[in-house]
DNA sequence: CGGATGTCAGTCGAACTGATATGA
DNA sequence: CTCATATCAGTTCGACTGACATCC
């Protein structure tokens, strides 16, 4: 619940943004991993970057690369793949949020304290990877 | 990020449980809330509680009523309010569950450490709360 | 062949908006 | 009258399962 809770104090700060822009959580999730690489992602790479099932990503990618923000196209080494990259119009859309996007994130480690911020995201990591240990899927 | 990857590896790991009793998150969140208090709670009250909002909770607790695990009644005093109690099969469900769900819980809480844990917890909590002061709604 | 990859089809639940009945 | 409370109606979106075409 704690978890939870916190995710969704802070998302309601972030929202309004991205509504603004016509941008879903997750989609906003996939431009910024795609713009935060210069090379190509394929699809795999990217649904776990995004936290995204490969189903749920298809569609997101679908929809996405209909509005022109992104790019997809088959590996040539393996063709099995997808390859994704953001287009210009997808980097100039989070261009055009990141500032907002930050100044909040900034906002945030004001109010709770940089030092506190960089604890919780360190136990957060930590936390995230005991538990994958422990449980194997 | 860190939020979502934590939330989502802790989940990964009890979400089976819920399934093998037919129950989602939210209707588990739900029964957790009703069961932790002997006296009735309005609506109002459980949708804060469960991180809810009132149109989804009404659906939710609709579903849950049709399958007998909790009563809703108007409060007599303000007849606005509904009130909302678990019923006896309701409790059973989760008294079925819960040693499952806290052998799992101690699992992760032996693997990332007590000590760690509660300072997570109690840093997830001043985040919420900072956050929150920080945006007004 | 077996295994991996991405996508499709389809179902389900919840988020969310807007409207509404009811009562304080 | 106003405000609050809960619910309804309806839409949208992602989670998820199972199947499938494709390719290594």
């Amino acid at each position: 619940m704690a978890l939870l809770q916190a995710r969704e104090t802070a998302m309601r700060y972030f929202r309004p943004v991205l509504a603004d822009h016509d941008l879903t959580e997750q989609q906003w999730r996939v431009l910024r991993a795609l713009t935060a690489v210069k090379d190509p992602l394929d699809a795999g790479e990217l649904a776990e970057r995004t936290l995204l099932l490969p189903p749920s990503l298809s569609r997101i990618l679908a929809t996405l690369d209909e509005r022109g923000l992104l790019e997809r196209s088959p590996d040539r080494l393996d063709q099995r793949r997808t390859l994704v990259v953001a287009s210009a119009a997808g980097r100039r859309q989070v261009a055009e949020i990141a500032p907002e996007s930050e100044r909040r994130y900034s906002q945030i480690e004001t109010a709770f304290g940089t030092e506190r911020l960089h604890k919780l995201v360190d136990l957060l990591n930590d936390f995230s990877e005991a538990v994958a240990t422990t449980c194997p899927d």
